[in-house]
DNA sequence: TCGACCTTACCACGGAGGTGTCAAGGTTCT
DNA sequence: AGAACCTTGACACCTCCGTGGTAAGGTCGA
């Protein structure tokens, strides 16, 4: 059937089942249920667990704060809001004065983009294999 | 002088003095400081103080929390881990494979910019009253 | 049917976020 | 000099995060 339990799933990525369930919660992995209501954990939640964990210590980042960056992600007016909030800052950019600072976040976006898909494509390479 | 100290500048935005050297440790608001290591607010400063309190609780936001948007803002590798993560959501975008990604994020980043834009001008004309 | 799994819903408990308060000491103004 | 500020550092308290456990009950396979 080519899914995995959650306790199944938990000893296969080095997560525990209760852990598991808390990533659940926090919106970052919803695996599909069974009839019954089991958890099914196919290869796709299984690679994106373990890249998960690798995401947490590489980066000193918390389960929550993926959850806040992945909101980020939903929430366009959230995110709007903290851009522009960011972009008054006052000393920081001294000689970058606010009408260009759109231009600023584009070309950060180029940057990001960028460095996303050189990520994107070794995540590709390792998970088909 | 045109420039506040901690307890004059808690008094007129409504945060306690505790609060703005909390908000200053989250890396948020960071004032100047005086040739004895007095904090110096400025208008700017004050103006920011007063958006960030609308900001977390119009969205319901925490200090931390705008800390780590922060982060995230200047740490773009940690960025682009993030959005790689987000881009190998399985079931989601079923009918997005995997290539076309890059594609949507732009789309995504062309709107977040619009909306941000928007929010700025908004910003500006509040602050320059 | 029985054992081994699964579910949700709790309690526990150390660590961190958010906030107030206090102490010991330096600065500024009059 | 003395009052009224400021500084950093620490203790205290409550809530939430991260994580384990346990209990009461449903499901699956022999």
């Amino acid at each position: 059937m080519d899914a995995l339990t959650i306790h199944e799933a938990a000893s296969t990525t080095g997560w525990s089942a209760r852990m598991l369930r808390y990533v659940e919660e926090a919106g970052l992995i919803e695996p599909r249920r069974s009839a019954a209501g089991y958890r099914l954990y196919g290869p796709g939640e299984l690679q994106r667990l373990r890249t998960l964990r690798e995401l947490l210590d590489a980066h000193a980042v918390s389960i929550t704060e993926v959850g806040f960056a992945l909101r980020l992600r939903r929430d366009e007016e959230l995110s709007a809001a903290l851009q522009g909030w960011f972009a008054t800052e006052p000393a920081r950019p001294a000689d970058v004065p606010a009408a260009d600072w759109l231009l600023w976040e584009q070309d950060k976006h180029q940057k990001l983009l960028a460095a996303a898909a050189r990520h994107a494509t070794e995540l590709m390479e390792t998970t088909t294999r």
